[in-house]
DNA sequence: GCAAATTAATGATTTATTCAAG
DNA sequence: CTTGAATAAATCATTAATTTGC
């Protein structure tokens, strides 16, 4: 009996929701379906975590060789039906306005009412408008980054200048994407999970139950590499 | 009037909720407080979204020219009042339990389980736990790396080595982390926003007034940057 | 013209870094 | 100085453009 045999069994135990540990740790309900039961457009695929290998496997990462060590882990396959948010033209327009007015990393508040917005258009998730935020600021970082180091490497081979100009550049870019940063100062950014849960009602009779009604959300993939 | 100007009333009519476009955007109800009524323990710093100048700006950056060449550093700063989870010696236990278990990139649902289980022996949110496993997962890295590298470091020495030897060890070190990496072949894995509502109960009646459960869960700062 | 095959964009996730609380 | 929290960078994967052979 190894330490990998204990940690193995309680690990076990721990997902099975056996009580695992000496307190009054109540059986929990047997822990429903939860198949696709979760929320509707999720792409979570219990199957492949049951039956890791069933796709084709367009992977390779044959080399390097990766190996890891405990648990037989849990498969989040791409279900087929992987449908990833493809936004309209509408979307897009009113994202990038607001982008060019200076939102950068929308707080959850924000984001919610973006996302409310645009609804209108389409069908749309909060976690859509937080990756495109991420994934536009990161992108036009990338471009700026390009465009500063093409320019400042054409022009490279007369005298002095050249190297004035990439001053220049560079400071220009800095400007031009600070220029419509946000006009507050940065300060203190933080994750959130947040609910939408009306707290309004909180007004009546204290639901004794307050069932968990924070959310989660979080990668819904099984096992890491 | 220039494109600014329309960005600019475009964005703040959109965060005040006026009909900023075409469609038949019903005004919104007038976008209730909003203040502190956001999940209790949220470190959402409203006071340095409105007074961005207050805290002593430590930050130095001036060496190594940082020429990150758009934005202007992200200064977290911490708000006051912010209070972290602070583990207790029952929740490192079983975190650590899992982590040798294999556990290296929970789910949703992994992590919902987990922090029921963890919160019997002290407050506990989904975040931390995520967080939890992000950190020392990274954190398990860096020190193999470091580990590695000394390894590599100290048995070398002779003579043209000192290049060779830190590919060498770079190589290693790169091996030696996948090394721990799950047995699974990497697939897809996928982020998602889960909740917690409990689904047995669909079985009796249909909630219409399906109330948006779906979660949110994303950056609570106002303003990036 | 059109469908398989490539390539370009970009949505979604993971990993690396950074900041600061305790 | 450890580590929780958060952001940025890198990477993966899928959809849409675009090209190519017929």
């Amino acid at each position: 009996m190894t330490t990998s045999m204990k940690v193995h069994h309680f690990t076990r135990a721990f997902w099975e929701h056996e009580p695992f540990l000496t307190l009054g740790c109540k059986r929990l309900r047997p822990l429903a379906p939860k198949l696709p039961t979760t929320t509707t457009s999720l792409p979570f695929d219990l199957k492949t975590f049951i039956r890791p290998e069933s796709a084709p496997r367009k992977q390779v990462s044959s080399l390097h060789n990766n190996k890891d060590p405990p648990s037989p882990q849990p498969q989040v396959e791409t279900h087929p039906g992987g449908t990833r948010w493809n936004p309209t033209q509408e979307q897009i327009g009113i994202l990038e306005m607001l982008y060019k007015g200076g939102t950068r990393t929308p707080n959850a508040q924000q984001i919610e009412q973006i996302t409310v917005q645009l609804g209108k258009y389409g069908k749309i998730e909060g976690k859509n408008v937080f990756y495109w935020f991420q994934n536009h600021k990161a992108r036009e970082r990338q471009k700026q980054k390009r465009n500063s180091l093409a320019f400042s490497r054409s022009p490279r081979t007369p005298t002095i200048h050249s190297v004035v100009t990439l001053e220049a550049a560079k400071g220009e870019v800095v400007d031009r994407d600070e220029e419509e940063g946000s006009p507050y100062k940065k300060k203190c950014r933080r994750w959130v999970f947040d609910c939408l849960e009306e707290q309004s009602m909180s007004s009546s009779s204290v639901c004794e139950e307050e069932e968990h009604r924070t959310l989660k959300l979080f990668p819904l993939h099984p096992e890491g590499r």
